[in-house]
RNA sequence: CGGGGAGUGGCGCAGUCUGGUAGCGCACCUGCUUUGGGAGCAGGGGGUCGGAGGUUCGAAUCCUCUCUCCCCGACCA
């Protein structure tokens, strides 16, 4: 992509209404506009990084089983009288009218949804364990959206829903979410921590949170410091396996949000303790018979009883990720994108474009680059160095590639890691080789 | 929802107290000079001051109502 033709409306400086670094470091780097409070415009860089997240977001869902669907936004408030939520749910869901005065709803979430899909198909506990999930557009009216992405009123998630026959298989379910999960995070380059958490307006005995520590998260969260030394799970899990000895490693420390925290009870000593503050990016939950009770989602086991199905439902915060990653990557001068998720792998800096040597070897680089195979945002833009280098700090992309006419006289280009700032003078050849390695 | 703050070219702000018909920096356009970490000079385009009503000869400025956004708190993926 060449810059000079690209949409990205970057800025020197931060719009008054963002206070932390992820939102300012978005709308500098023309990732996102505001729409209105907790609502925003998706612009293409910002776009990219957040369809990279999903994507690993669902390779790791199908990894595990699990089947995409997708179902509407807009739901029938039906649904929720019979699950006993419309009333439940509060101001926090925005309820809408039809022209026939029908109540529907922007969905929050979809137990309701998945439920009365369920049992309109499923009857035989042959059919079991079935896991569905989606990637949708939720809204939530919340009192005070902030943050930015990170506490949005509308945002992108991806949740889903486990269907067993018993509770022994509904844990499985569970425990094979809670190793995906790991593994996903860990893919986007976070270190997110299960902690123990309250069930909330969902419902359930068996729940935890998945959080990122970042000094802007939006909870307090207490946990063993030894947390810090565990690795995400490299390898992907066998999900056929028993999945319980991976869960319980991770839930073997002491992880609490506030909420689950008593500090007089709290077991660690306070060189363990780590007290922080934490976003959370990932929430499971086993509740078991809730929905399937309330709405009819019954099957027959193998004696011929009807029996209500064991759900779970599971959810990750894919439009707050690109905040949360944003959070724990960046510098004073960017963003410093992982690079699993940067919207480009490389930058190409045409530092003098009136120089023709210069503009042919960097032309020439960027159609090298874009033959192997690389995503390259090439600045073919007339503008001064700095303002290039700067902007290419701002974005953050893994490497950056600057072509000048110092070097042309040298035969080399300079390469940098954005990470960790490291730059090397090479050839064009080399600095292909290693990028493409 | 309680408490606080703010709405003035695309962005950041001054002007409002002490009414007189809108200004600065960045960005943008043109030209010249510059050219490896957000250049300099010169020229130029763009706003009627969130909205409605009122006071006044005259309102960005005073009064009333209203909308929106932000911050702190309680609540949330």
């Amino acid at each position: 992509m060449r810059l000079s033709q690209y949409f990205m409306p970057t800025r020197k400086e931060t719009p008054a209404e963002a206070q932390v670094v992820s939102h300012r470091l978005m709308l500098r780097a023309g990732m996102i506009h505001q729409a209105s409070a907790g609502i925003y415009n998706w612009l293409p860089l910002g776009l990219r990084v957040m369809k990279k997240i999903e994507e690993i977001v669902r390779q790791e869902q199908v990894l595990a089983g699990a089947q995409e669907i997708l179902m509407p936004t807009i739901q029938s408030a039906d649904l929720w009288r019979e699950s006993g939520r419309y009333d439940e749910y509060g101001a926090e869901m925005l309820r809408i009218k039809d022209r026939h005065q029908r109540d529907m709803l922007y969905g929050p979430t979809n137990e309701e949804q998945i439920t009365d899909i369920f049992r309109h198909s499923i009857k035989s506990y042959r059919d079991l364990p079935k896991n569905l999930f989606q990637i949708q557009w939720k809204f939530r009216d919340e009192i005070r959206p902030r943050f930015g992405v990170m506490r949005g009123r509308e945002f992108l998630m991806k949740d889903n829903y486990s269907f067993d026959i018993d509770e022994v298989a509904g844990r499985h379910s569970y425990n094979a979410m809670f190793v995906a999960y790991l593994r996903t995070f860990a893919r986007l380059g976070l270190k997110a921590i299960p902690m123990a958490a309250d069930a909330g307006p969902i419902g359930g005995d068996l729940s935890h949170e998945f959080i990122v520590l970042a000094e802007t998260g939006e909870s307090e969260v207490h946990c063993h410091k030894d947390f810090l030394d565990f690795d995400g799970l490299a390898e992907p899990a066998d999900y056929a396996a028993n999945l319980q000895p991976i869960v319980d490693h991770w839930t073997s420390l002491y992880a609490a949000t506030d909420d689950k925290h008593d500090p007089d009870a709290c077991p660690l000593n306070e060189d363990e303790l780590l007290s922080g503050r934490g976003i959370e990016v990932g929430h499971i939950f086993f509740f078991g018979t809730k929905y399937s009770e309330s709405m009819g989602a019954y099957v027959q086991d193998p004696e011929g009883n009807q029996v209500p199905v064991q759900m779970g439902s599971y959810g990750i915060g894919v439009s707050r990720l690109v905040g949360a990653v944003i959070e724990a990557s960046h510098d004073q001068a960017g963003i410093i994108w992982p690079e699993a998720v940067a919207p480009f792998k490389l930058g190409i800096l045409n530092l003098r474009v009136e120089d023709q040597a210069t503009t042919a070897a960097a032309e020439d680089f960027y159609k090298k680059a874009r033959a192997a195979g690389l995503e390259v945002l090439f600045d073919d833009r007339p503008e001064r160095a700095g303002a290039k280098f700067a902007e290419m700090d701002l974005i953050g992309l893994p490497w950056q590639v600057a072509i000048g006419p110092r070097g042309i006289k040298a035969g080399t280009i300079e390469i940098k890691n954005r990470a960790t700032g490291q730059r090397e003078e090479v050839s064009a050849e080399a600095a292909l080789d290693l990028l493409t390695a």
